[in-house]
DNA sequence: TATTGTTATACTCTATAACTATA
DNA sequence: TATAGTTATAGAGTATAACAATA
C-alpha cells in the first residue's frame, strides 16, 4: 500500500465516480443526467418551479427547457396551484413515477457496488461520515427521501 | 441525531456538494466546468487526445472542441508527436499552468473548508476510505498528481 | 412593486457518423 | 486495415435579459 490521495483528491474523484455511476444508469433508461436527477427529486412529492430551481441548482429559465422536455416524454406534468395563479406544481405521472422509481433502485444498487470492496465497519463509518457532512451542508434532498431539503452554502 | 442516509443517498448528495462547489471554484475564475477539468487533468504532464479522451471518459469528437475552446483562451497549445505524425499531444501553456495550479489550490481549500467539522480522526478514516475506492475502481486521475492513471468501470 | 414562470438568445457540452491522414 | 484526430450535425443543458401574469 502507501498510495494516499488529499482529502480534496479524494473527493473530486469520488464524486467522478458516482457521477460515472449515475450516468450509465441514467443511459440505461434512456435519459439525460439531468432528467433523471429532476425525477429523482420528484420522486417522493410534487413540486414548485421555484422549488425546484433552488434544489437543483439552476436558473428558473433552465428549469422551464428541463421540465418542458421531461413532459414531453411523458414522465411529468404541470398542474396549477390554486391559491396562487402564478404559481406552477410540477408532479410526476404513472409513467414518471414508474420510471423514477426504477432508476433509483437501479443506481442505488450500482452504487452499493462500488463500496462492495469495504468492511462492514468501515463501510458504516464511511456511510456515517458522509451523512454527516452532507446534513452539515444542508445538501438538497436531491437522492433519496430522507432528510435534507435546504440549499447547499 | 437519528436521521442516517442510506450509502446511495450519501454517495449521491456528497458527490452533488463536490460539484457544486467546484463549479462555483471553476466560475470564479470564468471556467466551464469541463475546461477546468481538462486543466487539472494537464496541469502535471501533457497528453494525447485518446489518452484525455479515455481519462475524462468523453468520445474524441466531443473533446477535439472542448480542446479547441481552451486553446481559443490561450490556455494549452496543440504539439505534434515526432514519432506519430497522426498523433496531438496537447499541453499548457504559461497562463495554462498559471491557472490551473490557482484552480486546483482554491478548489482543494474550498473542499478542505467543507470537511471542517469533522475530527481529527473521521478526516482521517473518511480520505482513507475514499482513496481506497477510488484506487480499487481505478477512477482515473482527474484531480491530484498521485496515483490511478486508468479507466474507470 | 415584487414574485412566478416563460421566451429569446447565445454558448458550452455531448454523441453519432462521415471524413482525412498516417501507420 | 486500423488508428489518431477532425468536421458536420443535432440535441441537451445552461445563463442572462426581457417579458407576461398575478400577487
Amino acid at each position: 500500500m502507501g498510495e494516499t490521495l488529499g482529502v480534496a483528491a479524494g473527493l473530486v474523484r469520488l464524486s467522478f465516480l458516482v457521477q460515472c455511476v449515475y450516468a450509465r444508469s441514467a443511459a440505461a433508461y434512456d435519459l439525460p443526467v439531468a432528467q433523471a436527477q429532476l425525477l429523482c427529486v420528484l420522486k417522493d412529492r410534487p413540486r414548485g418551479m421555484t422549488e425546484l430551481s433552488g434544489i437543483l441548482h439552476v436558473e428558473k429559465s433552465s428549469l422551464s427547457g428541463l421540465v418542458d422536455r421531461v413532459e414531453r416524454r411523458g414522465l411529468l406534468r404541470r398542474t396549477s396551484s390554486l391559491p396562487d395563479r402564478r404559481a406552477v406544481i410540477v408532479e410526476l405521472t404513472g409513467r414518471g413515477k414508474a420510471v423514477a422509481d426504477a432508476f433509483y433502485d437501479e443506481t442505488s444498487e450500482q452504487l452499493l457496488e462500488v463500496v462492495t470492496g469495504l468492511s462492514a465497519a468501515d463501510l458504516d463509518h464511511f456511510t456515517r461520515i458522509a451523512t454527516r457532512i452532507v446534513l452539515d451542508e444542508s445538501v438538497p434532498a436531491i437522492f433519496g427521501d430522507s432528510a435534507g431539503t435546504g440549499v447547499a452554502g
